[in-house]
DNA sequence: TAAACATATGAACAAGTATTCATATGAGGG
DNA sequence: CCCTCATATGAATACTTGTTCATATGTTTA
């Protein structure tokens, strides 16, 4: 009874055995397999800095470009611009380039319904 | 304009000022403070590990006690233990002894919610 | 084409974190 | 009581990651 191993569930459990055989089972079948558990995993470290998740509140409100966003969080253009490439590389985000300038956006309204999420959460 | 400043909206964007005035007054009030974006960045780190993510699916199918959660994972009883204490750290799962046992559940069904939201974002 | 501006990128460093190892705590059975 | 089993914990280590600094790329304008 291993996930580990494609769920073929044939790990040990505790010799006290506190769950039942079938139960145990049924929870091996009922798992996602790792592959998409870990593609949950690395979506969910998209939000898990402050950085990323103010960037993404603002991207909620409007397009803005890389300078609009360093000033309104008071960081530098390349902190911002590395943090950028992190979603964009996620997908989270997308860019359009103006002239010398390059506007970035949400990639979909999805994000924002995780965001959500969280924040209701947290705000109980 | 700057968000950090108590959303008192006072930074300097580029020269070339791509957002309009009003745009940015807008997007300063709208933010939720910096304090709830930090939660909700710590919130989303619970979720940023692989074996997190597969402790809180596996409580969402049955209640477990360390040693099961270590054999379905293959992994350490200790390593399991630790994560188990980050996870309750958090509020997002909650245990009883029965003997020398330690059931863990999760906390409550919005977790769920988060990670499914996060599954249906990964599978498209 | 040279200068100025906006953005991107690579290396380096600092800070955070997940696991291991050894050991401690806590509970039940003999 | 002692022994065993289940869990917790602290220190150490390896790994990851966010920011800075210096610099490169790309675009516009003089």
């Amino acid at each position: 009874m291993n996930i580990e191993k494609e769920n073929d569930c044939a790990a040990e459990l505790c010799d006290v055995v506190q769950v039942h055989d079938d139960v145990v089972n049924a929870l091996c079948e009922k798992m996602p397999n790792v592959e998409t558990l870990d593609n949950i995993a690395d979506l969910f470290k998209n939000f898990a800095d402050l950085t990323r998740v103010k960037i993404l509140y603002l991207l909620h409100e409007a397009e803005l470009c890389v300078c609009d966003i360093a000033a309104l969080l008071d960081m530098s253009q390349s902190a911002i611009s590395h943090q950028l490439r992190v979603l964009k590389t996620a997908r989270l985000v997308k860019n359009r380039r103006d002239g010398k300038t390059v506007f970035y956006s949400l990639s979909d309204d999805h994000i924002m319904t995780i965001l959500t999420q969280g924040l209701e959460h947290v705000t109980e």
